[in-house]
DNA sequence: ATGTTAATTAACATATTTAACAAACACCTG
DNA sequence: CAGGTGTTTGTTAAATATGTTAATTAACAT
């Protein structure tokens, strides 16, 4: 399973970012759906659907000419179980976090 | 209000994911701590920490010669939101998800 | 004022990422 | 199989990230 700061980097690309997130809202779409734009180029665009095919944000499916890509729900699980766990960390013991904000609002 | 692939960037650095993982853990620590495993050396922490400090994740507080940091619990929380975000709008609308499941399991 | 500890900045070297263009490949349609 | 659309690989160049050592700042203690 891939270590979520591997997610986290290709997700911090913008463009990428970009691309997962218009997948996200309207689900599988080819690749070439995201040329129309025209501010970047094909390979450019190939290289960004790899880098998340790797990271296990997407994946990829063939029909006729078309490599038609979607996200992957479980990638995206993984960031929010990451989340969920903190948060539950942080409501059983909410003294750090006060702590952190009390501290903070004193100084600077 | 920085944006979330900046956030991600920020976190898609393996000592910076680890950074931020121990601070949301064990709360406010001095950026010396971080040293004591003695596989990276002042300066690069201390770079490490200017990233998370920009993309706005963590927050830097002085005491006497120590700079103790925390984790920003909007950072964290903004994350939160992005995925609630898309949980929601996935439950809403099941079709894409099981479309996408359906169809990826009919191929590869 | 001098030394000590904690952390940062400067200057530099190396590695990785990203982009472009050109070429190649995959698959359809006629 | 020829031509066309859609996508992916080289290859190269530029930008960004990361790490190191050396020097500097900051705060404290003597």
């Amino acid at each position: 399973m891939a270590q979520l700061h591997n997610t986290f980097a290709a997700l911090g690309n913008p463009t990428r970012f970009a691309i997962v997130e218009r997948l996200m809202h309207e689900g599988e779409l080819a690749a070439g759906e995201f040329l129309r734009s025209g501010d970047i180029s094909p390979p450019a665009m190939s290289r960004h659907f790899k880098v998340l095919r790797q990271a296990g944000i997407v994946q990829k499916r063939i029909d006729k000419q078309r490599r038609l890509y979607s996200v992957r729900p479980e990638a995206v699980q993984a960031i929010g179980a990451w989340y969920m766990s903190f948060r539950e960390f942080w409501e059983g013991s909410m003294d750090r976090l006060e702590t952190a904000l009390l501290k903070q609002s004193e100084n600077r």
